[in-house]
DNA sequence: ATAGGGTTAG
């Protein structure tokens, strides 16, 4: 680009009229732009009228044709005509091929821009990767005095609000919006309520939405999509209720949205039926439907039905494959994982970052090592993608789970990040699962050092100790815990019955059921010993280690025996009981759902945080590596 | 002249 700069050539300028492009003629000097009409010969001499130049912009929809009314536009001095230059703008703030920087230089030199002028360099900005400087420019639009915002700035100003997540500036946009009489606008109500739930004010959201004078099915959809993005699942569900209930239909977009909020929960049974909904109105040929319904038949451990959506579906993406992809990798098949990605290539379809993820995963939970390791490597030498922490994780865990410590901790030294405390952590478990007192200190020595210990640390590398009958080990961590009074993350597991689902922590008797839940797992536990379940007490509770902080851990009555009694109690015989749980099945929890499989003759499929446990007949898919 | 909604990982 720097020579071209100073090429007189005439093949360098034919060439540079060619390519004539915004990002660079920025820095081209006036002089130069002369140049380029002198060598295209009958330009400078043809002088083109405004309204001729107009007349062209309007009916232009490439950037090619656009470079060339460009040319014309300077060759003929009239890049600060008002109604031309608004036009440049808007194309070059707007469009995919159009320049920013450029944008922002006509701009500047737009005497007192209209509205339609702040509107387009407000709207470039708010799509554009620094979404703040569309914040500036309604700023400065108001203090300017000249321009009055219309319902389009605001939509543009909100699209920015909810990208930087600027939660006070909603309120006052908001503010802004009554006051110039637009608060009954739909779009602009949608976009509102769009950047509350982004920014986290549901409340906000809820009530806003409620009171808006007409509601389409993109505001609906909008509730949904939010909600489910920011992790607010039940509520997306609920809204779907409502919109049974208010008969407004439903399109694509909507089942996408619930889909991807039943994959997040494990609501099976809502998923089906919507599965039914997609086929009776024709929403399976959607490529966007066929990918969540995937992604939510894996996610609530029903690979088969998974399977079966991929083979109809017509259209295949990047998405179909990384979901069945992952799909099998946290289910700990590794072999399937690999299978589908073999196809994949096969398909012409180039893996991302994500098909990486999946496929770790499954090599890791199936102990296929050297698999693991070839495509970690492959991920740079064969398809340019650049390893991420979670890649990392990945390989620490491959290494740590198969009991090859050394090489987990030697991964962590050749990470970018070594200042991450998941993969300290990560080791730290593999540590417990192979009684690894020297490496399990360094992995907690360092995620002391990074401030990130929590008690969940400490209760491992006390279990550690105990292990190895290290009584000193056991005191220090207990003294840790004590003192720094580090609190665990409460562990929960749901269960779907029907259409609810129904959370319980660890000893819970907020159920209103609660007694009968209690008297079912007793008669549970019962049976199970009978088959030879013998409850293992964790040496923490031998070593005297328990406190309130670490209840969780213990092997009081955990969450996750109380939704499986519940659910034994609750649903008919032979069908699998589903849980999804938010921590990782403890090896007491393990043990007694194997027996409970077999003393009840059901399938019970737990989803943990990391991978999925398939239990039938007395053993788990897991084949006790987890 | 110009507007709002979608899937995988975390």
């Amino acid at each position: 680009m720097e020579s071209r700069k100073q090429g007189g050539k005439k093949e360098d300028m034919d060439l540079l009229v060619q390519d004539l492009d915004f990002r660079s003629a920025i820095y081209w000097p006036s002089s130069y732009m002369q140049n380029i009409a002198k060598v295209k010969g009958t330009w400078n001499r043809e002088m083109i009228k405004s309204d001729t130049i107009l007349k062209l912009l309007q009916g232009c929809n490439s950037l090619k044709r656009l470079q060339k009314i460009h040319s014309h536009v300077i060759t003929n001095g009239l890049q600060h005509h008002p109604a031309i230059s608004t036009k440049l703008l808007n194309f070059c703030a707007v469009s995919v091929s159009g320049s920013l920087a450029y944008a922002e230089l006509l701009f500047r030199h737009i005497e007192n821009p209209q509205t339609e002028a702040w509107n387009s360099i407000i709207r470039g900005f708010a799509n554009s990767p620094s979404p703040l400087q569309a914040i500036f420019y309604y700023n400065d639009m108001l203090s300017a005095l000249v321009a009055r915002p219309d319902t389009f700035t605001f939509s543009f100003v909100l699209k920015a609000c909810e990208r930087v997540k600027a939660e006070s500036k909603c309120r006052e946009v908001h503010g802004n919006i009554i006051r110039c009489g637009y608060e009954r606008d739909v779009v602009v109500c949608t976009n509102l309520v769009r950047s509350y739930v982004v920014n986290g004010l549901i409340g906000l959201a809820q009530t806003m939405f409620d009171n808006m004078s007409e509601r389409d099915l993109v505001s609906w959809n909008s509730m949904i999509s939010c909600y489910s993005q920011a992790g607010f699942h039940h509520e997306a569900l609920k809204v779907y209720d409502r919109m049974k209930n208010e008969n407004v239909g439903l399109d694509g977009f909507t089942l996408v949205g619930l889909l991807s909020s039943c994959a997040h929960v494990g609501a099976l049974n809502i998923g089906v039926h919507l599965h039914r909904i997609a086929s009776e109105e024709g929403f399976v040929e959607n490529v966007f439907v066929g990918n969540a319904l995937i992604d939510m038949y894996a996610k609530c451990g029903s690979l088969d039905d998974a399977l079966r959506v991929f083979d109809r579906m017509q259209r295949r993406d990047i998405f179909t494959w990384n979901s069945m992809i992952v799909g099998y990798g946290v289910h700990g098949r590794g072999d399937g994982a690999i299978s589908f990605f073999k196809q994949m290539l096969m398909a012409g379809v180039q893996p991302n970052s994500i098909t990486f993820l999946g496929l770790l995963c499954g090599c890791s939970h199936q102990g296929f090592v050297e698999e693991g390791v070839e495509y970690f490597h492959m991920m740079r030498s064969k398809f340019n993608l650049k390893p991420g922490i979670k890649h990392y994780g990945c390989m620490v865990d491959l290494f740590g789970r198969a009991g090859k410590l050394e090489k987990a901790l030697e991964i962590i030294g050749t990470s970018p990040s070594q200042d991450d405390p998941v993969l300290w952590r990560t080791l730290l478990g593999s540590c417990k699962i192979h009684k690894n007192v020297k490496i399990g200190e360094i992995a907690m020595r360092n995620l002391i050092q990074l401030r990130a210990s929590n008690a969940g640390d400490c209760v491992l590398l006390a279990t550690i100790y105990a292990g190895a009958k290290n009584t000193d080990g056991v005191l220090k961590m207990r003294k840790m815990i004590k003192s720094q009074g580090i609190k665990t993350t409460p562990g929960w597991s749901w269960i779907e019955v029907g259409n609810d689902i129904h959370k319980f922590v660890v000893d819970d008797k907020s159920h209103p059921d609660s007694n009968e839940i209690y008297c079912k797992l007793r008669e549970v536990i019962c049976q199970a010993t009978l088959l030879g379940y013998v409850p293992e007490k964790s040496f923490i509770i031998v070593a005297g280690l328990i406190t309130k902080e670490c209840l969780e851990t213990s092997t009081s009555c955990h969450s996750e025996k109380l939704a499986i009694a519940f659910g034994l109690a609750r649903t008919s015989k032979g069908t699998p009981i589903r849980i999804v749980k938010n921590l990782r099945v403890c090896r007491d929890c393990h043990s007694f759902t194997k027996h409970v499989s077999k003393a009840f003759n059901r399938e019970i499929i737990v989803r943990d945080r990391v991978r999925f446990h398939h239990f039938k007949d007395g053993f788990c898919s897991c084949k006790d590596y987890w």
